[in-house]
DNA sequence: AATATTCCCGTTTTT
DNA sequence: CGGGAATATT
């Protein structure tokens, strides 16, 4: 039963688990084996430092990586106790405990993003501001960013604004007074209260030290100036901080991730010992030196060089198809191809860089009896009659919830109408009284003439359903469910939709096994854990069937054969085309994210494009991916697949130098499809691609890698 | 007040 | 194309 701890790992690997005190930066890259040592790790210091499982924190980004590494601790038959979650639910859970000295309400309920820009619309309002020019949604962004960066409304008002910035700031100011009154944390907020209560209260700060004496930082590279600031305080004295992670891996940039927090990590903790563990064990040779040629093209990053023993490997294909219909119903059929030569489903996996080209790839699999799983898990969640449900939770727990509130206050429909919500309001607001308090409040009612029975009505209903709030999950969900009316209200199916009162009874079973994993859990924690369970949460890696997901969510994840669609410039280089630049760093993280796709492949790997791709209703003609010209040609194999659709010509298949290269030189003329006649202005032979210059007759200039240029070189006497 | 309809928005990635 | 909000209809 006692593993030998340092069996199997190679040196670097063994230097990382058997580095115990004092700041450690494990520089892990794709496939190197780095959940294990991080487990071997732990390991370590349970079973040979002795050190107890509470002292210890491992702190992940999502859920996933948090499930997968309590499946590995618990694999290794280490003991409970240890905190490993989300720095989201770590933060929340240390807020619950400590709200009195953060400054919040102890049953604050968590404020999704729905949530929050129904918040920030309210607030819009408050300012005289109209949404439509002030879209909640990018204000949204603005106060997220904000947050993340650790300012608060009052130190973003002193900021050097420009006007757009201060209509921001009182928004901002005002929006937090919301969220105040509404006793809610948005996400942000869970990380920059910790942050500022860490940084506040010492005597805190000191209490959470000496508790965990072990903390570990997964996927550091994706950390935020909060996150940051969390890390470092809860381990200012002793020092035992072990972050892992990739600056290659780093994609949540526009998120407040702070790329340079693990560049800089050694000047943070100038006594940090560095290990880098760059032997792959995942890929073949040939999937990784392409890899490798498109990140070493990024400036900000740690040198790396990563290596394998596995064999060389198949080429990377890179497939060309007419449309993206085409391009996903090729990619199913290849896949139920490979299913039915006896590959394991679970070993397949489809990434893209935007959810909305699920649906394409969704349908093209159905069609082609393909089994599949979608990462996109908001689904769940996201359902009316779920979020009907969580509403009541969340105002029974959470009076001043009232946001919830107003979702529920007529739902299901109980002939309480715009005007007696808004006669509430008032009544409320001019007697300082929550929402809540309102609806039981004599006073209040008596302000609402005809509405007033039904709202006092609901106010009886919600008095009843309070008692719920001391029972286990599943049981107050069971009882809310059918003493609100939602049940009755779901069931009456509309339409002969069944799924909503199914997935009414399916929260319930959620519920129940959560409770099951935690006996003590309270109603409040559960609701805590939905409203922080996310996505990538819904797939198995236990079920046959081929996995679709975003590229985000892909990272950490490894399959046999992987296919990345949609390589069009723009798409994969994500770019929003209405005017907003994209600076060079933009390109960098894109150009990671590819990365992270590509190393998820063991042998493998397939990237390709649709010429023509339909995108919100309309289809566009789209420009390869420039990524796809670094990767080294002899890693690689370009097919341009017959169009399907249409009858649009096949093109001349690409990725090979024209057969009479030497004719090229300066001066030659050539063709382009797009483009027309033009003059080749410079040719240069590199030591893997050959690149061109070219001016074309109306003055455009442009360059290409050659082997896949659409140029033909024309004779004179061919122009006529 | 409830339901039906149109319109208009944005539109990356996730906790 | 699809969801949510504003608007029209019963």
């Amino acid at each position: 039963m006692p593993i030998d701890i340092l069996e199997g790992l190679n040196p670097r690997q063994r230097e990382a688990v058997e580095t115990v005190d004092g700041p450690l930066l494990i520089i892990a890259g794709p496939g190197s084996g780095k959940t294990r040592v991080i487990t071997h790790r732990i390991a370590n210091l349970v079973r040979v430092c002795g050190v107890a499982p509470y002292r210890i924190a491992a702190v992940t980004f999502t859920n996933k990586a948090a499930r997968e590494m309590i499946e590995r601790i618990d694999g290794l038959g280490l003991a409970p106790g240890m905190t490993v979650c989300t720095f989201h639910a770590f933060c929340a859970k240390l807020l619950r405990q400590h709200h009195d000295r953060a400054g919040i309400a102890r049953n604050f309920t968590i404020f999704d993003r729905d949530d929050r820009r129904k918040l920030i619309r309210q607030a819009v309002e408050r300012c005289d501001l109209s949404a439509s020019n002030w879209s909640p949604a990018a204000i949204d962004q603005d106060i997220s960013r904000a947050k993340n960066a650790l300012l608060t409304a009052q130190a973003y008002t002193e900021g050097d604004l420009d006007w757009r910035e201060r209509t921001i700031a009182r928004i901002y100011a005002c929006y937090e007074g919301l969220l105040a009154e509404n006793a809610g944390l948005d996400f942000d907020d869970l990380l920059m209260k910790m942050a500022s209560a860490l940084d506040r209260d010492a005597e805190l700060r000191g209490e959470l030290e000496a508790i965990y004496r072990y903390v570990l930082v997964d996927e550091y590279q994706d950390t935020n100036s909060a996150q940051y600031q969390i890390a470092r305080l809860l381990t200012r004295d002793h020092q035992n901080l072990c972050a892992t992670g990739d600056p290659d891996q780093s994609i949540y940039g526009w998120r407040g991730a702070d790329i340079s927090n693990i560049l800089h990590f050694e000047e943070d903790y100038p006594r940090a010992v560095v290990v880098k563990l760059e032997q792959n064990y995942r890929s073949t040779q040939r999937i990784l030196a392409a890899a490798d040629a498109l990140i070493v093209d990024n400036v900000q990053r740690k040198e790396k060089t990563l290596w394998t023993k596995n064999d060389a490997g198949p080429l990377v294909r890179i497939v060309e198809h007419e449309t993206g219909d085409d391009e996903a119903r090729t990619v199913a059929e290849e896949i139920g191809e490979r299913i039915r030569n006896g590959a394991d489903a679970a070993d397949i996996a489809v990434f893209y860089r935007v959810n909305a080209l699920s649906r394409v790839l969704e349908e093209a699999m159905l069609r082609s009896g393909v089994s599949y799983q979608i990462a996109r898990g908001l689904e769940f969640y996201n359902r009316r009659e779920i979020k009907d449900v969580l509403a009541y939770l969340r105002v029974l727990v959470n009076p001043s919830d009232g946001l919830a509130l107003t979702r529920i206050i007529n739902t299901p429909p109980r002939g309480i109408g715009a005007t007696t919500i808004q006669r509430l309001t008032d009544a409320a607001q001019a007697s300082g009284m929550t929402l809540r308090a309102a609806v039981t409040d004599p006073d209040a009612l008596s302000k609402l003439g005809r509405g007033a029975a039904k709202v006092r009505q609901f106010g009886e209903l919600l008095t009843k359903l309070a008692e719920v709030v001391n029972l286990p999950a599943p049981e107050a969900l069971e009882y809310v469910i059918s003493h609100s009316g939602l049940r009755a209200l779901y069931r009456d199916a509309r339409d002969g939709d069944d799924a909503p009162a199914a997935n009414l009874d399916e929260l319930v079973s959620a519920a129940a096994a959560f409770q099951a994993d935690e006996p003590e859990a309270t109603l409040i924690e559960w609701l805590e854990h939905a409203a922080l369970i996310g996505d990538v949460d819904a797939v198995d890696s236990n079920v046959s069937k081929v996995t679709l997901m975003t590229l985000h969510a892909a990272k950490g994840l490894e399959f046999d054969a992987v296919y990345i669609v949609g390589f069009e410039d723009g798409l994969l280089p994500f770019r929003r085309h209405d005017g907003s630049s994209s600076d060079a760093s933009d390109t960098e993280e894109e150009r990671r994210l590819c990365f992270v796709g590509m190393t998820r492949a063991k042998t493998r790997l397939c990237l390709s494009r649709a010429r023509y791709r339909m995108l919100r209703g309309v289809t566009q003609r789209t420009v390869e991916s420039p990524f796809l010209d670094a990767l080294p040609a002899d890693a690689v194999d370009y097919q341009a697949e017959v169009p399907r659709t249409s009858g649009r010509p096949a093109r001349r298949s690409r990725g090979r130098l024209p057969d009479d290269l030497e004719e090229w030189t300066i001066g030659t003329l050539v063709r382009h499809p797009l483009h027309g006649l033009g003059r080749v202005l410079s040719i240069e032979r590199g030591p893997k691609r050959t690149h061109v210059a070219v001016e074309f007759k109306d003055g455009l200039r442009r360059s290409w890698v050659l082997e896949f240029a659409d140029l033909e070189r024309v004779d004179f006497d061919d122009i006529g």
